[in-house]
DNA sequence: CTCTGCGTACCGGTTTCCGGAACACAGGCC
DNA sequence: GGCCTGTGTTCCGGAAACCGGTACGCAGAG
């Protein structure tokens, strides 16, 4: 933020934590929001941070397996055991009490199953879900997976994504097929997407389970992108996609209460 | 491991890093598991720490805003920063996740389970592992490493390196022998690096785990040697060495495509 | 073969961390 | 009220980790 000065480009990000500690994750943070590897050199230069210190630095977390070296070992990527800790705090995350009543009460207003999803890696994960009361009903647990191009989720997600992230997403594995109206073009997908984009809400019509319609909006965040939908699924015996657009407004409604609470953390 | 006994219940946990960072690091992680709040004397009972120690800690990591207090101040949860680390990381994650889709692709296609491998130090470290659904399988997870003179990888990656590089990994640790195929012998190392270097794919002969065979190919940079293998492994009873070499192409195809996700992810 | 850019190792001076002991503040019980 | 127990908090000297200037190794470019 606040341009000012001076010589050249930002110089910003300052990863100033009072003790060695908070420097460590402060530099996990700032590795965290890149979404391509980083030289030792390359944070040398963004940090202002001595280069044996910086080189300290990421040998440590690379020793402790939060960090990689990638491909000709001189790229860092965060590690296996980063990841982990991100879905465990997601899917554990403490106002999880709070988020599961809003969905309660998202369920009890429009009567058909609600989950709180967000994007891993390439696929997406439930991070939450109550039940509709009703008998018939599709069955998927908290923490289980759907693939991404197929389900309302993943959509919405994926249009918050670069043109760049996405690409790398499809390039090398194929959109594969789960009924037959799965996208499986990807240009098809692109268009899509715009559409996502374009009205706030995606819709999966039988795209990835035969008779399941979803419909997600994303939990808006005060500052970038979002990692988080809220979605609502149904058969669409008792849900057609025409129906299920009527619900938004309540969906919408619980995405905003889901963004108050991720934003009471603020203090200090 | 070692003698374990003893007392009581499991004291497991045992949140030791060799540095005070990864200590902390550990307590983030086990808060991050938990889906409640947690009070300090919890924590003293569970990671059998001073409670003193503990009561720094999560100062420290309160005062970072990693983790609030909750209500009457008792009671700790995990907090913004990290929930927003935690989405960063994952949106972040399409590096991984497209090559965990091509690994996928590649298991899909050849039915047995098939490793992304890495040269750490002095041994190969597993970044990414897809699982054969046959029922019969060798269980290790991604992250955790096997010698680099008696797998499959390992010999690929070591063929790469210079006869400097070589001697200095194994200058001052001997080849330890893991089965009575394990080549404990310099000489016969160097021989056999020969080959690996002539055949561009690399074969661990059940010379780590008895009835373990693997092979393993590099994925190539456009620039120097790599640090990447894609590598198959099964057990004898389903693959032979001579059966395992007709997964070359598939091999070679897919480390192909992870090539051209790594090229993606290079700048600044 | 030098030259340059980057990653890596070394090491004394300084900062931070460690955790036993002691203190503070409840609430529950006589 | 006085006492006790279970918690959270503060102190502080000894020990350990971190810091980053300097120097070295190893590429690839000129």
């Amino acid at each position: 933020m606040a341009t000012m000065d001076h010589t050249l480009e930002a110089e910003a990000p300052e990863l100033n934590g009072d003790t060695p500690t908070m420097r460590l994750f402060a530099l996990l943070e700032l590795i965290a929001t890149k979404d391509q590897f980083v030289s030792l050199q390359g944070l040398v230069e963004e940090t202002g941070l001595p280069k044996p210190t910086l080189h300290r630095m990421l040998q440590q977390l690379e020793g402790a397996g939060l960090l990689i070296r990638q491909g000709d070992s001189r790229q860092y990527g965060t590690g296996a055991r980063l990841r982990r800790l991100a879905e465990n705090l997601l899917l554990n995350a403490t106002q999880h009490g709070a988020r599961h009543g809003v969905l309660r009460a998202l369920v009890e207003e429009i009567g058909e199953t609600c989950n709180v999803t967000a994007l891993s890696g390439n696929e997406v994960i439930y991070l939450d879900r109550v039940e509709t009361p009703e008998p018939l009903r599709f069955y998927l647990r908290p923490g289980s997976r759907v693939p991404v191009h197929c389900s309302a989720s993943g959509k919405m997600l994926l249009s918050q994504l670069s043109p760049a992230q996405r690409h790398r997403l499809f390039a090398h594995s194929p959109l594969s097929s789960y009924t037959h109206h799965t996208l499986t073009d990807i240009d098809a997908l692109e268009e899509e997407l715009k559409r996502v984009r374009k009205n706030g809400y995606a819709v999966d019509d039988e795209e990835f389970l035969p008779g399941l319609v979803c419909v997600a909006v994303l939990v808006p965040t005060t500052t970038g992108r979002s990692n988080m939908c809220v979605a609502v699924q149904a058969p669409t015996m008792r849900l057609t996609p025409d129906k299920a657009l009527h619900l938004l407004p309540a969906l919408q409604r619980a995405a905003e209460s889901m963004a108050q609470i991720e934003a009471e953390g603020a203090a200090s």
